[in-house]
DNA sequence: AAGCTATATAACTATTCGGTTATATATAGG
DNA sequence: CCTATATATAACCGAATAGTTATATAGCTT
């Protein structure tokens, strides 16, 4: 359908891929290189370059420049804001179950009386 | 490359989608059923079909029995261990550069020594 | 039983995605 | 300047995705 773009889109896309959750989590160790991240995974330095390319685009990553290199760091801005926006998201929905629920209470109440 | 299913997999994938994030959210307003949705979203019933056997399967939403409807209503509980998830992985992203940070000052104290 | 309504399923299509190999680019070092 | 190394880009491929239309199923209602 291709909705409008709200910006928590891109993080939760690429947060939808098990391998680029995975780089995430090796960046908690620190900076790493392509190379790095390609060889324990098992998968090709481009194929790294792509995921690496999504999370850039996602803001979940920066790239640094060390001679030939460009290092991976994680960026949590982004993060914090899915985190937000998801606790903000069940507590709109919870608040509409504790809604009915004392709407279904009252009406209980009011049968009895 | 199909790594281990960690659960939260299907959580994230789910929610990587506009429509089924929409969905989630028409489901703060209460129980609705596939027309219900079918017809704001511009949308053919069996599209709508398919988002909700995703959301399903992902434990993010449950469906009930009421003649010929099936309405759908939303479980937070998935949402909840997300959202736990993803401020865990902030933590360890964040933990790890405060120690990064506490390293680098400690090295120019020493340095100073 | 017949027909209406809500939903599910099947079959198909176009696009996107995640991977590959091959090649190009950029930087460090002899 | 030449070479080696790290990364990026291009071209391609198969599988998955998100949508469609057409059809089947299931439960009311009369």
């Amino acid at each position: 359908m291709k909705m409008a773009f709200d910006g928590i889109d891109a993080t939760f896309v690429a947060l939808a891929d098990p391998t680029r959750r995975a780089i995430l989590a090796r960046l908690a160790q620190g900076e790493v290189t392509v190379m790095d991240l390609a060889e324990p995974f098992s998968m090709s330095q481009p194929a790294i370059s792509k995921h690496l390319k999504v999370l850039e685009n996602a803001g979940l990553v920066t790239r640094g420049r060390d001679g030939t290199r460009r290092p991976v760091r994680a960026e949590t801005k982004r993060l914090r804001q899915a985190t937000a926006w998801l606790e903000d998201f069940c507590a709109r929905l919870e608040g509409n179950y504790q809604r009915l629920d004392a709407l279904l209470a009252e009406m209980k109440t009011v049968q009895k009386d």
